[in-house]
RNA sequence: GCCGGUGUGGCGGAACUGGCAGACGCAGCGGAUUCAAAAUCCGCCGGGCCCUAAACCCGUGCAGGUUCGAUUCCUGUCACCGGCACCA
């Protein structure tokens, strides 16, 4: 007789893959996760709301890895939960579509972006089907809709049409700015003068218009990656590589559209402290943004008009600058070359300077040895009257402060070594307890100033400690009018052009003149055209591959959409030939899926207002909007400083109810895997080793012994899971209690394949208290056991608080206790005995449904429960049944366990403490002394102590 | 170098605000059932000492400290992971 002919009614793979596509083809023809809007028939006002948010996937050619869904499945536990609990649910999923890895993808298959793009949104979208994710599927949406980018156009011409008012320290429309302008007739720069605004031609005032625009297009040394063709933002350049591909990047002086995100760097700091998100993302945003407080201070550089201005943390340390540097790019290396004082030196200069301009950045950082040259020119520093030498080298880097320093050798690492490489002098002027000053080494930290009094420039600090001497300087300072207190940032302003195809075309155009109009709303979205040759330009200059589309980039006004107030219709005009980056999209779609149908405005007012205001518990509203967004690390710098910069020009605008677009944030750890490492660190991919004896791994070919690690999932090394071959041999049920089992979710934590039946086998067994494998008849227990009864409500309670806090590992082993409890013996007379009762099964499925949710739908309905299990409320549990009358308590005696004792839970201490020193096995510890004192923690434990 | 995080059985991990270390799962071992196997059910499962058991001792990276009591708090230290990195 075969396994199959005995418990044909088993729970097996073939069982999971037939009731979960039949469950999740019932849902989806009975709208189960559809979630109305305010105003929309079947909508609820009188419940409270939860916006929970995944980070949309790229819809990558290789499909979904095993990391998409370990977020996605702890979404979908906890907005089933809160359905359940009596929420209104808002969980969307969409695609984010646009951007380089899908174009990379295209490019490597030969096949249109479009087509390949709208292929792998088909396959994960079927993908995350097979899982039963409960997401509101009539609200999807990709970035690559027109009637989506539309909205990405729009947005981005209104940054373009706003300004950031440092008085208001808010976004204002740029009109008023140029109403402003006009009315007073301002004398604006220009060039080098300055003219009145009714002087100015058109484009004067339009250039200088775009030195306040939030969207604004300027000439900026950028990252140009010839591998990739275009140019990338500064976070998407990790060591001089680009961050997708690891190509090289050079920096190189381009005319782009910039977004003014230094604007908002104060904000973007501060408001951290209103939101609830992971204090490592919060670290990494803040040191991104990098605020330092510090001075700035001019130099009077000898022969030359302009002083030299630097800025600097240590403005007490003047007294200690011996001598300047500035970086190789800074204009004043220019006026040394053209003056030429010293003579030779300025042949050495020049070719210093295009020394330093070819080195890679990559270069820059591994040869650490200080590099540079004199200018011939000097300084005076204004504190000593000591005229010091400027030198240039690039270990100053004109991409932060002013690309000039003040050098202070005896107190700054980098300095003293540059100092020592040259003979410049050093002179300490601080002195730091604890660091006595050798003069081998620059000493660093806080003390108390030394060798700082001059007479004769009447600055004198002498004595002072640092915090005291840094606002007396600034003092100083100000009241010579040569310095000021300074905050100066590490952000720099967003790059927000590519050269590539596949992204949002800008809704711009340029004139003859080179001036740019912007496309009117009406007109939008501005279509990408279809191109047959798409491919980036591998070149040392930036080639947009648009500029291909002639037809298109060619028009007039009027075709472009321009309105005829800013441009005659029939004027000839060319589009604007970059595109967007990847970013584009994900910064504002979680406000799309509010109304995600809504022809008429980004997201509609009356749902933004519902589905983003969230309050606290304590009544005031919270400063973010969604209520939890789960995704990866990886992006804790890029998208999230991306989408919180536009949110809060959104809301500076009046668009958008909250300054904060994600309340709080949650990231769920990395699923990695094994891999096989040599003695000499070489990976081995992962079947080219076989096992021999026990955790013993050799090399097959060459038989080398090699050592089992923990390593990234990757194509190389062949250690990447399908999840369609998981789900094709366990069902959707066990791979989503797997990966929830494996650890806590915000840990990483590597896939093992043979721990997967551990979640099955309790699968089978829950399924087995409710159907008969023999005959496949429901089985229920006569009488409910009140141990069962007990530990059933306390599993209710421990898997309620767990799902709140995300702990879904603790959550699936309460119910696997309780499984393992009421688990009839094989032998059963009657199999109706044991067990747990119909409304017992009843209670515990609803627990399940979360989790398991096609398993738990199918015993709902066996066990004739109306409607579906997705429709009922979370079980109630009886507060009473979760405290025991009676504990066992610990005894111990000096802190070590001599006994166990039952007592009554609410048993007095003077009663445990009597049980307890009269306690046979306590006795021979105490020797016969009498305790000195007696600690009784009620329910828990009791300590002896002699 | 700086910042953040993590170190617990053979493995993944559990342990609420300091209170019985190792829940639950995997692997392993033993038993019941079976002609046999699979499946299922029951039991054992950190180390030492020991024929076995009781008892005892050790044990949460390492070394100290605070405490009646430390995986949990403090100091130092090592290792691994992530981020930043000539940022003035």
């Amino acid at each position: 007789m075969s396994a199959q002919n005995e418990t044909p009614f088993r729970y097996t793979a073939a069982v999971a893959e037939e009731l979960e596509t039949r469950w999740q083809a019932a849902w989806e023809a009975g709208n189960a996760y559809r979630q109305p809007n305010p105003g929309e028939p079947g909508f609820d006002g009188s419940k409270p709301k939860f916006y929970c948010l995944d980070m949309f996937p790229y819809p990558s050619g290789a499909g979904l890895h095993v990391g998409h869904p370990e977020g996605y499945t702890a979404t979908d536990i906890l907005c089933r939960y809160k359905r359940a609990k009596g929420f209104n649910v808002l969980h969307p999923m969409g695609w984010d579509a646009f951007g380089l890895p899908a174009e990379q993808y295209a490019i490597q298959t030969g096949v249109h972006p479009e087509v390949t793009t709208k292929k792998a949104i088909d396959n994960f979208r079927r993908q995350l089907k097979r899982f039963g994710f409960s997401y509101d599927w009539s609200r999807e949406f990709a970035t690559i809709d027109p009637e989506y980018y539309r909205w990405t156009q729009w947005i981005w011409l209104l940054a373009y049409g706003s300004w950031f008012d440092p008085k208001a320290n808010a976004a204002r429309p740029i009109a008023e700015l140029e109403a402003a302008l006009a009315k007073e007739d301002r004398a604006i720069a220009v060039g080098g003068a300055t003219k009145k605004w009714s002087a100015c031609t058109k484009r004067e005032r339009q250039a200088y218009l775009d030195g306040f625009r939030l969207a604004y297009i300027g000439t900026q040394t950028v990252n140009w990656c010839p591998k990739l063709g275009t140019v990338l933002a500064n976070e998407e350049v990790i060591d001089g590589r680009s961050e997708r591909g690891g190509f090289p990047v050079v920096r190189m002086p381009l005319r782009q559209w910039m977004f003014r995100i230094t604007a908002y760097a104060d904000r973007l700091i501060s408001d951290l402290a209103l939101i609830d998100w992971p204090e490592s993302t919060r670290t990494m945003q803040a040191e991104w943004i990098g605020r330092s407080e510090g001075a700035e201070i001019r130099f009077a550089v000898d022969g030359e008009s302009e002083p030299l201005t630097v800025f600097t943390t240590r403005p007490d340390t003047l007294f200690g600058a011996t001598y300047m540097v500035v970086a190789p790019e800074h204009p004043l290396v220019t006026h040394a070359i053209a003056r030429g004082e010293g003579g030779a030196d300025a042949a050495r200069l020049a070719e210093y300077v295009a020394w330093a301009k070819n080195r890679a950045d990559i270069d820059r950082q591994e040869a650490k040895k200080k590099t540079g040259v004199p200018t011939g020119l000097f300084a005076v520093n204004p504190a000593t009257g000591a005229r010091i030498p400027v030198w240039t080298a690039d270990y100053v880097l004109m991409g932060y402060g002013t690309g000039a320093i003040m050098a202070v050798p005896a107190h700054d690492e980098r300095d003293f070594e540059f100092a020592k490489a040259f003979d410049l002098p050093v002179v300490q002027v601080v002195e730091i307890a604890g660091t006595p000053w050798t003069g081998e080494a620059a000493t660093c930290g806080e003390g108390r100033a030394v060798h700082s009094a001059n007479a004769a420039t009447g600055l004198a600090i002498d004595g002072l400690a640092t915090a005291d001497a840094k606002r007396a300087v600034i003092a100083w300072l100000e009241a010579k009018g040569i310095g000021r207190l300074r905050v100066n940032y590490r952000l720099r302003d967003w790059l927000f052009s590519r050269q590539r195809y596949w992204g949002e075309p800008f809704p711009v155009v340029f004139d003859a003149e080179g001036c740019h109009w912007p496309v009117s709303n009406a007109a939008l979205p501005v279509v990408l055209p279809a191109l047959a040759d798409y491919k980036p330009v591998e070149s040392d200059t930036p080639q947009p591959p648009l500029a291909k589309a002639r037809e298109w980039v060619h028009t007039t006004a009027g075709e472009a959409g321009v309105d005829p107030a800013l441009l005659p219709p029939g004027t000839p005009v060319v589009r604007e030939t970059n595109t967007m980056p990847g970013w584009a999209g994900s910064c504002w779609y979680y406000l799309r899926y509010c109304s995600p149908h809504d022809s008429g405005h980004f997201v509609a007012p009356e749902a933004e207002r519902y589905w983003m205001v969230s309050r606290k518990k304590s009544g005031e509203p919270h400063a973010g909007g969604v209520d939890l967004y789960v995704g990866g690390a990886e992006h804790a710098v890029l998208h999230l400083l991306y989408a919180r910069f536009w949110h809060k020009v959104l809301f500076d605008l009046g668009q958008v109810s909250t300054p904060e677009p994600m309340g709080k944030l949650f990231h769920q750890g990395l699923i990695t895997s094994h891999a096989f490492q040599r003695e000499d660190g070489g990976l081995v991919p992962v079947d080219e080793v076989e096992e021999r004896g026990e955790g013993q791994f050799f090399e097959k070919a060459g038989g080398a012994k090699v050592a089992k690690i923990i390593a990234k999932m990757s194509k190389s090394l062949r250690n990447v899971v399908n999840p369609d071959d998981v789900i094709a041999e366990y069902g959707a049920d066990t791979f989503r209690l797997y990966e929830m089992y494996m650890g806590p979710l915000e840990a990483s934590k590597p896939w093992n394949t043979r721990d997967i039946v551990g979640v099955f086998r309790f699968l089978q067994r829950a399924w087995r208290l409710a159907v008969d494998e023999r005959t496949g008849a429901v089985l229920c227990a006569a009488h409910a056991d009140p141990k069962l009864e007990k530990q059933l409500h306390r599993m209710v309670a421990k898997v309620g608080q767990d799902i709140e806090s995300l702990g879904f590992n603790t959550a699936i082993a309460a119910m696997i206790e309780l499984v393992n409890a009421a688990t009839r013996p094989t032998e059963m007379a009657d199999p109706a005995q044991g067990g747990l009762t119909r409304d017992q099964l009843g209670r515990f499925v609803c627990v399940l449904a979360p989790f398991a949710p096609h398993m738990a739908e199918e015993l709902w309905s066996r066990l004739g429960f109306e409607g579906s299990v997705t429709a009922a409320a979370w079980p109630a549990y009886d507060p009473a049944m979760l405290v025991d009358d009676e504990v066992e308590i610990a005894v111990q005696v000096q802190g070590k366990v001599r006994a166990r004792i039952m007592v009554p839970a609410k048993a007095p201490p003077a009663e445990v403490e009597a049980l307890t020193l009269a306690h046979p096995d306590v006795i021979p510890h105490l020797a016969g002394k009498q305790p000195k004192k007696v600690i009784v923690v009620p329910g828990r434990m009791v300590n002896v102590v002699v």
